[in-house]
DNA sequence: ACTACAAACTAACATTTGTTAGTTAGAATT
DNA sequence: AATTCTAACTAACAAATGTTAGTTTGTAGT
């Protein structure tokens, strides 16, 4: 069907409006523009505003849910876990950085049920994230520093590349995770 | 003059709001709301909604502006510098964890001049960060990893720290500072 | 007591917003 | 050739939004 082509394009270039301005400051008129269509046509293909929201954000969270739980059924050392979730991350960003910048800043205007699913999976995320470091720390693997501050440091610079990723020239993926990775496990000085 | 306060109440509320929902979709009306006044009373205080944003995130973007400054002009280690740029982030998250959440997720809502001018402040800012790193790398005090990717991943976390405190228990402003500077300049491994 | 003022109110406004209804031009199918 | 379907359109809607005008109420200073 043709029309899903144009369904995904609708997606697409609403993920870039929300990236620049955020859901509630775009309107359905401000997509419909940038399509060259009027707003009242983009309801042959959309059912709501609300709905092109849900499925920017929940395919993608559902993505970094499942490849999270596949990591952790894994038999590698917590080093190779989190290098895998780097690599997690650095995918979905050169992948998809408009629709991670909508997950980021818009997950809040989801509704009702969609909050509750993304909230649920975002915590099943971080508590997976958690005992990998706890782990690793009590495997002698990591430093025994503050388990928060690391989860912190780690998550705060992952979750944001999209802001910065596009911007900068010179890095597919491999020489981004090569980079990041030294950066994050060992440090700068 | 108590009209002062009032209008500093409204800018605090206003600041809790926006950090929660973003400034699209707080409204006037969800102001008043807070502040258990009707919308129009408002304006006996404050000019117009975008002066809100304003006041919330001008002042705190000359602050990081004015510190910064002064940290350059130091004859300090790149490392001593970078722990003061630390302390600097995590003072005004302690601080003014609601309005740094507007200058991060909303700064995009100022219009004309004030936009101009808080550009024109980061990329100041950044500009500093990269010097400090920069050298720090020629100086030997820092590896010789990718700049972009320090900065980065430095800059990463300390921006998106109001994020994260106040959820957490347990930190005062002195024990997060030396569990951050840990973790961001000595890595985890 | 009289005046001045601060800060709230009610009522209304012009726009903007998401959305619906009904229509039309063209392509695909019969 | 006739019919169905797709995807656009115009027109309009009710609700929400930022803001203004004019009014009221209580408090502080004379």
């Amino acid at each position: 069907m043709k029309s899903q082509d144009r369904k995904k394009e609708i997606i697409a270039i609403a993920a870039k409006l929300f990236k620049e301005k955020g859901y509630s400051a775009v309107t359905m008129r401000d997509i419909a523009q940038a399509m060259d269509i009027k707003a009242a046509s983009l309801y042959n293909h959309i059912r709501s505003k609300q709905e092109i929201l849900v499925l920017i954000i929940i395919e993608i969270a559902e993505e970094f849910t499942s490849v999270m739980n596949e990591i952790m059924l894994s038999n590698e050392t917590c080093i190779q876990k989190i290098e895998k979730v780097i690599q997690l991350h650095i995918d979905i960003t050169v992948r998809d950085t408009d629709a991670l910048a909508s997950l980021n800043s818009d997950w809040m205007h989801l509704a009702d049920d969609e909050l509750a699913y993304f909230i649920k999976m975002r915590e099943e995320y971080e508590e997976n994230f958690r005992k990998i470091i706890v782990k690793g720390i009590a495997d002698g693997e990591l430093k025994d520093l503050n388990t928060e501050v690391i989860i912190f440091s780690l998550h705060s610079t992952l979750r944001t590349l999209y802001l910065w990723y596009g911007r900068k020239k010179g890095f597919n993926a491999a020489v981004l995770k090569s980079n990041m990775t030294q950066v994050l496990l060992h440090g700068i000085v």
